[in-house]
DNA sequence: TATCATCTTGAGACGGCTTATCAATTTCAA
DNA sequence: TTGAAATTGATAAGCCGTCTCAAGATGATA
């Protein structure tokens, strides 16, 4: 019962996103394609990936999946306002937006280390911020780069 | 005299930014060269660069200065506490840390207007969920994304 | 369900940005 | 001034991500 409650649970967020893709789809005159769901499906077990990760935990149930076409359909999330991309370091990492409140970064310069808060009081006066300026915010990316405890000595 | 005053206040600040590399240099085995002086005076000039950027301004002055030595000096900049690189799109910024504006911005996804704002409650509580973790903040970025009032019609 | 215009894929070529290589040059401590 | 060590400039190499294109998949339509 606890299992069946999970398991919906898990099944109807997926099932969620798996229909703002349709959409986007649909609106865009693009297809639903097995590799598609198949790279949906990964993706959002994860809070956030790179092309190369996924092509690597993908080779195991597609030997075949290209890494091109793992960067076009994380930009297509990207389109469909599934995922964001962020360049961190040298790389671009994609976030899974679902998972709201884990987005911001705390950087450490020296080591490189990268600690995920959330503060939803900083949420809050960035809606007040958007309001004032008649926005309504889709997302938002917030880093803070440091110097953390150990590198500071 | 006035003119005597903010030229003397910009120097000031430049030799500041000058020892600060020569103590670098100093505990680090590393020398003062020409090259490096040059692209320090012109770094300071400005908020942020790319290393291209500099390769143009600076050919006038040195037209055989090359680009890997403006991104090995910009990274020893970053080393030694001056510069902080970003990644931005598929280019590095290196930012000029004395520099340390309030640059929060509100762009528009869809018509790609820019807002720049600034809010001190939110630096706040940056500084706060910083010192918990450990960390001393050097700069920031947040972005907000989001539709601003005219493109939600 | 068969058709077919259109979209997508996989493999590898390509391109932009940054770093590595190395002989020649410069720096600076002695 | 000398010489060991660091630096430079030119360019090759490397990495990441996108583009290309022939072959294959999709799905609207009949």
């Amino acid at each position: 019962m606890g299992l069946f409650h999970a398991d919906s649970h898990a099944m109807s967020k997926a099932l969620k996103e798996m229909d703002v893709l349709r959409q986007h789809l649909a609106k865009h005159q693009l297809k639903l394609t097995r590799q598609r769901e198949l790279i949906l499906t990964a993706f959002l077990r994860q809070e956030h990936v790179t092309a190369e990760t996924m092509y690597h935990q993908l080779a195991k149930k597609d030997p075949h999946l290209g890494l091109a076409t793992i960067y076009r359909t994380l930009n297509l999330f990207c389109e469909a306002g599934i995922a964001q991309a962020r360049h961190f370091g040298t790389q671009t990492q994609y976030d899974n937006i679902s998972h709201k409140g884990h987005h911001d970064h705390l950087i450490c310069t020296g080591c490189g280390t990268i600690v995920e808060f959330e503060n939803c009081e900083i949420e809050r006066l960035q809606e007040e911020v958007a309001t004032k300026n008649g926005f309504v915010i889709q997302t938002h990316r917030l880093e803070l780069y440091g110097l953390c405890a150990r590198c500071r000595h």
